[in-house]
DNA sequence: CGGAAAGTTGACTTGATTCAACACTGGTGG
DNA sequence: CCACCAGTGTTGAATCAAGTCAACTTTCCG
């Protein structure tokens, strides 16, 4: 695969309608070698920790491969997950040059590096480019508006199957069966996202299947039986 | 009161540890020029819309003075408050060409009106101020996560807390008496923020003054009496 | 002054949390 | 190769805090 390729992929929905509707690639080839050159590939293993919160902010990350969950341990011993990030997200988001959140690798991932001075010293050169950065970070201010709504919820189930439909939209593009859900993270990071217990999470899938909505099969991945009916309980509120 | 002042004066936290920490004015004189070349100064009465959800996005809007809100009417009935606007604050997110909340004026407020057009064109072209809009955008982001912290919490008396400390954080330059703060909002847009009912705001008010933490003087305004208490259940969590 | 909107208070209901016991899974070492 | 073990997930019963419904009070504004 090449090296570049995502990095170059970077996607975004613009501000501005783009003219064919959708995402759109907006990198041009000098952009993408002006960011390789400050930019380090890394690969990490499942479970790695990238970086904690309250650590020095050094570098801003862009995912390649692989999910990677973002969340902050909690005084009352909850962790709140502040999100799942997928290819194509920046992490790295801080606070008075410190990191806010633990981001932590959930499965196997590729991540680009970017030494946070080159990286907003480039952006700053390069209006394009940052426009990019800019609706990208947008675009992650409405998921996390997003998520709110989901958090607002009251019933379990709706919380599960909105989770389910957010997850859809982010690994959707996997191609392969459009059907079926991967769910890489475990119950409990599921839960702290949803702003549920584990127990909660692990009832309300239950009764997903029960109503024929979804089948979970194995703890990795769940399968769509009706989406119509799913969309429509995840959208009730 | 100087047209310009408000423009110039929009600040934030930026990627990197500014020398002397905290905020900083980040716009030069000629950038001021700039905005104020493409932007219409507006002064709305309260409780006026600004946009409704779904509408054109056509314009990005600075804050000058006043609060505003920005909400989304669920389908079960329910108000989903995104966020609280304060001066130097950016409304106008938009998905799709669209807006994606509906934004309204809780008190009388004045506003600088960009074209979305005019302002992405000047933005590309002067990457410093469009850095600054960068990390305002980083900075709604963070708001954005904490209020899902806020809204995660079981406890009512929590939440409500935590809400004050919000206010306190973004009005509290109002100079005049630190423990004084405004509650320009109704409880029921409090409560549609804390993701709670408007009963459990007004009982969960009643209990924060019988614990001495509060006083709520009139509906408009609360005194703070025991800070480092109210401090710490907000950060209980 | 009067009416409508906003807020408070009380009694009851409900559903997620909590606590606890149990089941499954994947990996390790005997 | 199997048994064990720890981590992960499921299920059940009781609790409890916020929601709901309803009556009432206060405030705001014409």
């Amino acid at each position: 695969m090449n090296i570049a390729h995502h990095v170059a992929s970077l996607t975004s929905i613009p501000f501005l309608t783009p003219p064919t509707g959708g995402e759109t690639v907006v990198l041009t080839e000098h952009q993408r070698v002006e960011l390789l050159r400050i930019g380090l590939r890394v690969r990490l293993p499942a479970r790695m920790t990238i970086y904690r919160a309250g650590s020095r902010a050094q570098w801003v990350f862009a995912v390649a491969e692989g999910v990677v969950k973002s969340y902050r341990d909690l005084r009352n011993g909850k962790r709140d997950i502040a999100a799942f990030l997928f290819p194509r997200d920046l992490i790295g988001l801080s606070e008075k040059g410190h990191y806010v959140n633990t981001v932590q690798a959930v499965t196997p991932v590729t991540l680009y590096r970017f030494p946070l001075e080159d990286l907003t010293a480039l952006l700053k050169r390069d209006g394009e480019m940052q426009f990019v950065f800019l609706v990208k970070v947008t675009d992650a201010l409405r998921r996390s508006q997003r998520r709110t709504i989901l958090v607002n919820r009251r019933d379990a189930v709706g919380r599960v199957a909105m989770f389910l439909m957010f997850i859809m939209n982010n690994l959707g593009r996997g191609g392969t069966d459009a059907h079926r859900v991967p769910l890489p993270m475990t119950r409990s990071d599921i839960a702290g996202f949803a702003g549920l217990t584990l127990e909660s999470v692990s009832r309300a899938s239950a009764e997903l299947e029960r109503r024929g909505l979804v089948k979970f099969e194995g703890r990795q991945s769940a399968r769509i039986l009706d989406l119509p009916r799913l969309v429509r309980l995840a959208t009730a509120v």
